[in-house]
DNA sequence: CGCCTTTGACCAGCGC
DNA sequence: GCGCTGGTCAAAGGCG
């Protein structure tokens, strides 16, 4: 593929990684990412483009510095920086610090070139009271210019702490709901399981139940495992062969298999504790299920993928291919893909797993995605009577404004949680009030349009990439959106596509599953529902099922 | 040359 | 026990 955009990353191979997506079929950069640009990459299947962001595929593979040459920071234009990207942040640091750092001379010399430029096209005239003038305004152009550099500065410092700031507060709230959700499902389950001790004989207390008391986290695996293989519930974990997904687990450990390498058991193995073991098996087979129209051949979220299987599902004349994360050595989570049988522009994308290393924004939102809803799946499965969700009532949880577009099943072979983004909805839904033009335009004068951080529609925050073969009728919106908002990257980016192929939005899915999962009202509303459902005020509503299993 | 996809084979679970 | 199905493996070949 061919020259980069001259963005120069993170020189940190892991978060050179972040922002690659390898997959079969798209390649994500992160200057891109940021910046609402995506590349579409090689596919034999598919076109090309004829670019590339930063990075070549090969360095970003092997986990190398993708830093582009010195060279190539000199073709960024400063005016291109999204300041919601910590990397734009810092490119347009260094190049301040540069500007700063540099000697009077050279600033000098800068500006003179700038004050040239903006002079020629006013009078020629040559006589010394009009130089004089030009000196002047030129000094005054240059003392407004140095400030609006230190404001930026500062600005950009503040939006760096805030960012950080709320990733921290949202990892944070996120593991104190998983920690609430846990304790939660185990209190009942401890009084249950203390009363049968207590009425019953000492003989009659089972393996599973002292393994439970002795690990209570343990039993919402346990149950959660009960929803996937319902038959397993007379088999102990001490005495009897392992279970199918112990067994499972143990295959892909094994050494001849070389994607589950020695970190994934290290890991696996490193906590000790069977009950990690279970509760990993159990995450692992919660699912997150996203339904998206697109013809592209698969989604884009943020992460590299491997194809190692493609099997003909039955009732369903579209094969189905597997696919596994290739971003981290180890990494368990695997994704299937699938046409809908009944409408083929529907693609059914279902994630399993949770990633054992830094992701992207939008491979992380999706990530949260999976991990949340195996976290609700297993947590919610315990306190109800018949160990089956209310699929309504998390579906709500998980989109308030929508209950339409996602919907929980535990019932399912395997727990999942199912986004569809087939439907229309109101697109309202997805519009985030703008954020003050201040506050993220470069207010540098003289320039054409405001370089605002949202050059290409944002579904809660996230921005949304460009994926030339996909549309999604749910998010058209950003579409349209999207006409005015392109920003210089897009626009040159469709510039340098194919014209036959007008961008549209197939990374809106993971984009919406980002919203889902950054939205605020996500977690209130899921740890609303969840206790809500752990108290049992709300019955199942049998009408809204999960279609997931149309694969 | 290394990584990828393809594809037939293999394995395990499940229903009959 | 047998067959079906889903999921995975791994050899072979392709591609950049």
């Amino acid at each position: 593929m061919g020259k980069g955009w001259g963005l120069t990353l993170d020189s940190d191979p892991v978060t050179s990684n972040f922002f690659t997506n390898k997959s079969n079929s798209t390649t994500t950069v992160a200057g891109g990412s940021f910046l609402g640009l995506k590349q579409q990459h090689h596919h034999r299947d598919m076109f090309q483009f004829p670019v590339s962001l930063a990075g070549s595929r090969d360095s970003d593979r092997r986990g190398t510095s993708a830093s582009s040459s010195p060279s190539d920071d000199t073709k960024i234009p400063v005016d291109e920086v999204d300041f919601f990207s910590d990397k734009k942040v810092r490119v347009v640091d260094d190049v301040k610090k540069e500007s700063i750092e540099a000697p009077a001379s050279d600033l000098d010399v800068n500006t003179g070139l700038l004050l040239l430029t903006a002079g020629s096209d006013q009078s020629t005239v040559d006589d010394g009271v009009s130089s004089d003038m030009e000196d002047k305004r030129a000094k005054n152009e240059l003392a407004q210019l140095q400030d609006e550099l230190k404001r930026m500065n500062a600005e950009n410092q503040k939006l760096r702490d805030m960012l950080s700031h709320v990733s921290n507060n949202y990892s944070a709230l996120h593991m104190h709901l998983v920690t609430l959700m846990q304790q939660q499902q185990q209190q009942p389950q401890r009084n249950r399981e203390t009363q049968a001790i207590q009425e019953s004989k000492p003989e009659q207390v089972t393996p599973l139940q002292i393994l439970d008391l002795r690990r209570p986290s343990a039993a919402g695996a346990e149950a959660a495992e009960t929803i996937s293989h319902s038959s397993s519930e007379e088999r102990t974990r001490s005495g009897t062969p392992p279970s199918n997904v112990e067994k499972r687990v143990n295959r892909e450990e094994s050494p001849e298999s070389e994607s589950w390498g020695p970190n994934c058991k290290v890991q696996k193995l490193s906590s000790g504790k069977p009950v990690d073991q279970s509760t990993e098996a159990t995450m692992r087979k919660a699912r997150v299920s996203v339904r998206a129209r697109s013809e592209a051949p698969m989604i884009t979220d943020g992460c590299q993928w491997r194809k190692y299987g493609q099997k003909m599902a039955k009732g369903n004349p579209c094969p189905r291919a597997y696919y596994r994360c290739t971003m981290a050595v180890g990494c368990p989570v695997r994704k299937q893909v699938q046409r809908c049988a009944d409408d083929r522009t529907i693609l059914i994308t279902t994630y399993e797993g949770n990633h054992n290393h830094p992701l992207p924004p939008a491979a992380m939102a999706m990530a949260s995605t999976t991990a949340a809803a195996a976290s609700m799946l297993l947590s919610g499965s315990m306190p109800s009577a018949d160990g089956i969700m209310n699929p309504n009532l998390l579906a709500r949880a998980i989109l308030p404004c929508s209950s339409s577009m996602a919907t929980i099943s535990a019932s399912a072979p395997f727990p999942t949680v199912t986004l569809d983004l087939t439907h229309s909805p109101n697109p309202l839904q997805f519009q985030r009030p703008p954020p003050p033009p201040t506050q993220f335009q470069v207010p540098f004068p003289g320039q054409p349009a405001p370089v605002s951080t949202p050059q290409l529609p944002h579904v809660f925050g996230q921005p949304l990439y460009n994926n030339n073969q996909s549309k999604f009728s749910g998010l058209q919106l950003s579409q349209e959106m999207g006409s005015s908002q392109l920003g210089h990257h897009q626009q040159q980016q469709q510039h340098q596509a194919p014209p036959q192929q007008p961008p549209t939005l197939a990374d809106t899915v993971s984009a919406a599953t980002a919203a889902i999962t950054n939205d605020p009202n996500f977690t209130a509303a899921l740890a609303a529902a969840i206790s809500s459902f752990i108290s049992g005020g709300t019955h199942p509503n049998s009408s809204n099922n999960n279609n997931n299993n149309r694969q």
